[in-house]
DNA sequence: TTGTAGGCGTTATCAT
DNA sequence: ATGATAACGCCTACAA
């Protein structure tokens, strides 16, 4: 069993104080060079390697960020693919700066007292700043959570905090400009199949479309709006039922590209060919939307960019740097492929 | 700035001292109930939270497990969905035993001193075991983890030592079932895309293949493996030089579900339609693969099974349990959908 | 049953 | 430039 070398068994051993040892590491200046070259020697010789849970302890600072990141129900944990990318882009920026991320799994972390609370698990790890991802925005311990001391920045849902930002992509625009682009092509009866209503994303994309519909003197019609999950199921169902019309639309806004893939394959089920007899435009421009058959026409949103600006907004904010915006807007780009064509 | 209530607070508020305070909340027996009810409500009321740290650093355990997860070259962080999945299998299992999950995502945590090593960032968070996924074997980092002294898990990987074990699913069984499943059909020219050749999936996979056409009589041929790197992209390309040989397949087993949906790329491309003109079948059996066009044949690995496994081992085996099997093996099913059929 | 005190590994504040 | 020494918040013998 090697015993832990500790920075005491670098004082020792190297005949300084405690004292000196952290001041060496730490790069303070006033330590004779010397000194500190025998001290950064032996650190290393002995593979030292400092004890973040006694340096967090006394430094209040856990250089930790937690994640919260969980999907609705029926929908297990971490499933959907956007939000890893979202991940990814956090990981990558905070990395940089020195943090590494928590992923709260446990709801009696540690075995301990009493039930969680986002709170309580974010306090119990002194994590330095927390990231929302995936979570219900009304949920009352969310709140609680937004409302405490700890930074916070929300992905993809609207939230309010003394000390919490917001970053999203402009979902309403990019609605819009699918819309525009199906119109371009010749469309004019252009359906929708919406995310979940009451996400911001939601309401959101289907504002973009709403807003696109009439700005282009296109008849809105109630029975081209049709209600999804952001998941492909649903929107298999739903296009379904779009083609069952007595008026059937040419073309789709899918507010997500699971559902997007969705819509195609229910397309193909019903004998239809995409983009011949249909077009579908996809949100997210996820992994594989350029793989499948066919290729997607869809909104890139900019999950790394999220991601990065989300930790940029964190990490600031720990900083302390009080003077951001409480909401980010990154732009989404339209990008054609191969699912949607002239009607 | 609300002051973090300590033990201390408890333990001045309820006249009590410090030491029974902790006892009391850890459910120590020898506390008397009236005493131990009326901290506890004290501590409810106060909302105390006990810092990990703090206890981590006394108890030497953290009740985290440290992730380690990356991909090759190119394929910047966290973009295999298969990862994804392993990583929400491992998330559920460890927090039902009350641990976090820690996503090590800087090279110098803490802005400390020196550069990275797999084996000091674990190390300096004290964290209580590590999941490897997607990591490369050969790295001479990883070798000094998993000799070290924290127990290690690692998925999909092959690696040895005195405190690790490894889950990874029966790829050599699948791909083999993968052929039989072709061959049963009627199929006789069998082609394979393996993953990268260097992991052991990769070869396992390949072996199965192998070892499926020689026990069926069939004529092992040169130009029908193609070499792969797991990723659609590859695939495709794959699959073009294929279709483009003098007798090209009629299937085609792509050892990963991405590499099958670029391989349907390629045949559309080319103008073939699968399942008609060409079977192919994946492996993994993504979220995806019941969506895209045609719904995939593919050999479904238990992704959360084998997250689950992996949180399993190190649960026990930070438990002190020393009695495990170095090597855990999943089975994987086939799962029939609609991209094979008879040639 | 409860209090006291030492220690976990660091950093930080004083002196010196 | 360096050494003591006191925290940081908690657990756990050992005493009482």
């Amino acid at each position: 069993m090697e015993e832990r070398v500790t920075i005491r068994e670098l004082a020792r051993r190297s005949g300084v104080s405690v004292g000196t040892v952290s001041r060496a590491l730490n790069g303070y200046a006033d330590v004779r060079p010397e000194t500190r070259e025998r001290i950064m020697r032996l650190a290393s010789e002995l593979d030292y390697t400092p004890a973040a849970a006694a340096r967090s302890l006394v430094t209040q600072r856990s250089h930790v960020i937690g994640v919260f990141m969980e999907t609705g129900e029926g929908h297990p944990d971490l499933q959907h693919p956007f939000f890893h990318e979202v991940l990814g882009g956090l990981k990558q920026r905070v990395g940089r700066e020195g943090f590494d991320l928590l992923l709260f799994a446990s709801e009696r972390p540690g075995g301990g007292y009493g039930p969680h609370s986002y709170l309580k698990r974010a306090r119990h790890h002194s994590v330095d700043g927390c990231a929302l991802i995936g979570l219900d925005p009304d949920d009352s311990e969310v709140r609680r959570l937004v409302r405490g001391e700890i930074p916070c920045v929300a992905i993809d849902m609207q939230l309010e905090g003394p000390n919490t930002e917001v970053v999203m992509s402009d979902n309403e625009a990019g609605a819009a400009e699918a819309v525009r682009h199906l119109h371009g092509l010749g469309h004019r009866r252009i359906a929708t199949i919406t995310g979940m209503i009451d996400s911001r994303p939601g309401v959101d994309r289907l504002r973009g479309y709403r807003n696109a519909i009439q700005e282009l003197g296109l008849a809105y019609r109630d029975e081209y709006v049709r209600y999804g999950d952001f998941y492909a199921e649903s929107a298999r169902e739903a296009t379904e039922k779009l083609l069952a019309l007595p008026e059937p639309p040419t073309a789709i806004f899918a507010a997500a590209d699971l559902m997007a893939i969705g819509a195609v394959r229910a397309a193909a089920e019903a004998g239809l060919s995409v983009p011949a007899d249909l077009s579908v435009v996809g949100f997210d421009d996820i992994q594989l939307a350029p793989h499948v058959n066919p290729p997607l026409t869809t909104l890139r949103q900019d999950k790394l960019g999220l991601g990065a600006a989300a930790g940029d907004a964190l990490v600031a904010r720990i900083a302390g740097d009080p003077e951001r915006p409480q909401l980010r807007t990154l732009p989404v780009e339209l990008v054609v492929r191969g699912s949607t064509a002239a009607p």
